[in-house]
DNA sequence: TCCATTGGATAGTCTCGCTCTCCAATATTA
DNA sequence: TAATATTGGAGAGCGAGACTATCCAATGGA
């Protein structure tokens, strides 16, 4: 445990903690005292360090990210779907009412409608990133910055593309084993999201300086 | 206070909290027991919550940038510096060493700096917001999926196509005045980065839902 | 006049994500 | 062989963050 810890960087205290919580699973006992840790111990730490850290997810959704994906039985488009559950907006569920008599959230939900209808994607209702969606659009209107009907298609096109070369570049499920699939897919949905983030930063900043004169 | 508090859906303890943050500025006195809250402060209680429910930013970060706003002599420019840092990477401070001697790190930083390079874009050294993409693609590195250069590159293409709308589509200073501008810009940095992310995620579904079949 | 409300201050609560302390069973080493 | 160190496991403790609850004296309205 004490070389798990060293080649990760991760506390031993910390490792124990993951243990406890189900995060990592035990190492294959050898003696009463003594694990041993692979390869394996040390993937599966990265990638929840990597979530947590660069994808800031609560350990929690965490979790239920690695539940999915230690359950064979999960196949690629559910697990998809239990990443983007897990990742969920990051709303409280006591949040903000849900379209409970809000004509801004209902001015929001008709357009998410309208907008999913006319690209034709398939998406469930109970999506938590169509809650998401809906959310900021909302509070967009309520800024009294609404963002309109092209506006809104052109993100969406934006989107669409980035979205369309992600799930192409996937390996192929007998090529690469479930495994890599899978490891793939949660890093997909995850870094990429914040590689995409940050790109859109920087341009800010560049743009934001190009046009008000940055120092 | 009470009418507030009904007015905004936002508990009266929880408006004597952010009074008390400095979050929200005390409202005039009229008595010793009464004091008058405008529509500026129902404006900035939502401003507060749209950041914080759906940027997800911590109480902290919010008071970094709303003291940014209310101060005067910040330009356009740096005010979107200031919601940059504010917003930064969710990283710890002591988190993942920051490039010593980690191979990966070192490798996504140069590949970051050449990328930048090559479009031209005006960042500074020290961006959270380049700070992240390194820490993205170092995380991206050790898992064994490196996001190459001209796959990173169409990422940031799409980044500054966008970038480049927002920032053209925020008012004119004098004609909107600060007060316009900064909401503007705040909510554009925040509200619809979380558009990105949510329309990005629901085309990730549909394209998971085309290839390896939904249900 | 009298009770509910207001602004203000203090303290308590709840969740996260660790971190610390113990402990008994080994390993390791002198 | 004896002394010391380490390991895995379990429990309690801690510090940050965001509220929430309780008091309190001064009003304000019926």
């Amino acid at each position: 445990m004490a070389e798990l810890s060293r080649r990760s960087g991760v506390p031993v205290a910390t490792i124990k903690f993951y243990l406890r919580g189900g995060l990592l699973p035990p190492g294959t006992a050898t003696a009463a005292t003594r694990a041993r840790y692979g390869d394996d111990h040390l993937r599966r730490l990265r990638l929840i360090r990597a979530l947590q850290e660069i994808g800031g997810l609560p350990l929690a959704a965490i979790s239920r990210i690695l539940t999915a994906v230690d359950d064979a039985s999960v196949g690629p488009h559910a697990l998809l779907g239990a990443v983007q559950y897990a990742v969920g907006p990051r709303l409280d569920p006591d949040a903000s009412d849900p379209d409970a008599s809000d004509p801004d959230w209902q001015a929001a939900a008709a357009e998410v409608d309208s907008l999913l209808a006319g690209l034709g994607w398939r998406v469930s209702a109970g999506a938590p990133a169509r809650t998401l969606l809906t959310a900021a659009l909302a509070a967009l209107r309520r800024a009294g910055a609404p963002l309109a009907g092209p506006g809104l298609a052109e993100y969406a096109a934006a989107a669409g593309g980035l979205a369309a070369r992600e799930v192409a570049g996937l390996p192929d499920l007998p090529a690469a084993g479930r495994a890599g699939l899978i490891e793939a897919a949660v890093t997909g949905v995850v870094l990429y999201e914040q590689v995409l983030v940050a790109l859109r930063r920087l341009a800010q900043e560049d743009q934001s300086a190009r046009r008000f004169g940055g120092r």
